[in-house]
DNA sequence: TAGACTCTGAGCGAATTTGAGCGTATTCTT
DNA sequence: AAGAATACGCTCAAATTCGCTCAGAGTCTA
């Protein structure tokens, strides 16, 4: 068992666990209280995990932060649509993600997708741009993302960035995909969202982007939150799962809407 | 149960109750009562929860807590230069921090300084720039503090924002202090980065500031990095702590920089 | 092959954490 | 308002853990 190995072993915990304990890796690994320490000393250097007493932690952990205290049964549905909208990705796209729940899962599925990190190319395999400081700081890790991040103020609330800095930054880019979380779709009133600031700068993620993606779960159709963000016909897909109301999937789909129900 | 289970459990107890009594939270994690008070004041001074007769309710205003709140172990130098750089901000000013170590305790000390927090203005007390996405992550669950993020590409190694996004989003923005983390600071060739991207944009942060503060522990005194951030008289403090170099102490304020060594 | 360097493990003093004791402060009850 | 009950802060001791140094094993280089 030599460094390396110890160390990908180390991560794999820290990945799993969320934590290492020194008496646990001594066991687990087989090396000496001192190599281990020694290990843990080089993965807060490295900054991948932060050093406390016993142990170590992981860093993207201060970021794994619940945006509101609603982590409840549409986890398993939210995780289906993450990972349907990551398989839209082409390799070598540039997407961008707004903050939510329902992005940070689409987030995850694409730092997940296996064939983009198997990829040996010097270049990422593809470039995320968000606006959403805890999506950024989960993602940063890989070195197949390129991760972009709008500036602007943050919304403790969802850890949103908004206001004239984000909106100028936002115009000076262009997108592929854009993943659009949000808190109302309805196919009148279109894609909404509680915050007015956080509003305008989400349209401007839509307008600068090819091809716009909904990801929301179905609770979301057919309600109106408080700000627009644009209407219904400007976004072209929709992912939500399978527990929609047909008749407002009807009516979407026949604004010239793909619906994708997971 | 280690501290940090029990942090997040107190944390979790805090955001589902709105308080925590010491007595709940002695049966509910099988603690001591010292060692429950103790985690209560870690939180109080924390600016997660106000301490009260039997334990803790929650701050006002930010119904939104971390689960997982991070429990780092900075360096004793660091967190004294941190307290020494937090001490010179005055209520009401902008601030600009980089990325770096020794800039996160500052922005650490500034969030835990009580006259911020006890404000009760619905104005935030001090507004915080910041390029680096982990300081941004930590600082932005206190509702006492208006947190900006410039734009940019994150820097995984660092977790700082550079390129052009982040460029043109400082040259908007002017701010009272910059305090900036640096990775060498010589009196010759001044302040500088391991990164020229990121140098080139620390140094549009110096030039946004009426004032620049270095912090920086001792052992980067008189060491030159790849790339200079800016010249040394561009800085206007230095704080380090007590292990400098005197020699290289006395040439830096010959240079008419007021140094600080705590 | 000799020397230098790196990595690992062990030892030891220092530091952190936890729990308990005790005098004091605060709150509640009468 | 006064006394009782509870909770607090502080100090101290025990246990664990940490950081540092030193020595031995292995590897690379000249």
């Amino acid at each position: 068992m030599d460094r390396h190995a110890r160390i990908s072993a180390l991560l794999a915990m820290l990945a799993k666990e969320g934590k290492i304990e020194v008496e646990a890796a001594v066991t687990a690994l087989g090396a000496s209280p001192a190599t281990i320490r020694r290990d843990l000393v080089y993965l807060d250097e490295q900054r991948l995990a932060t050093r406390t007493h016993g142990g170590v932690v992981a860093n993207s952990g201060s970021f794994d932060l619940p945006l509101r205290f609603k982590i409840g049964r549409a986890a398993e549905e939210r995780k289906r649509i993450g990972a349907a909208a990551a398989a839209l990705v082409p390799i070598g796209a540039t997407v961008a993600l707004n903050g939510g729940t329902t992005t940070l899962e689409v987030g995850r599925a694409l730092a997940a997708r296996p064939e983009l990190a198997s990829r040996r190319d010097s270049e990422p395999s593809v470039t995320v741009v968000t606006n959403a400081v805890n999506l950024a700081g989960e993602l940063l890790v890989r070195p197949y993302l390129k991760v972009v991040v709008t500036g602007g103020v943050v919304r403790a609330h969802s850890y949103e960035l908004f206001g004239p800095l984000a909106e100028r930054s936002i115009q000076a880019l262009s997108v592929d995909i854009t993943f659009l979380g949000l808190e109302g779709f309805d196919p009148v009133f279109g894609a909404s969202s509680h915050s007015d600031a956080v509003a305008s700068t989400d349209s401007l993620l839509v307008k600068a982007a090819a091809k716009v993606v909904a990801v929301t779960d179905s609770s979301k159709l057919g309600r109106r939150a408080f700000a627009q963000i644009c209407r219904a016909p400007n976004v072209d897909v929709l992912i939500t799962d399978s527990g929609a109301d047909l008749a407002v999937l009807a009516r979407l789909r026949s604004l010239g809407i793909e619906v994708l129900a997971v």
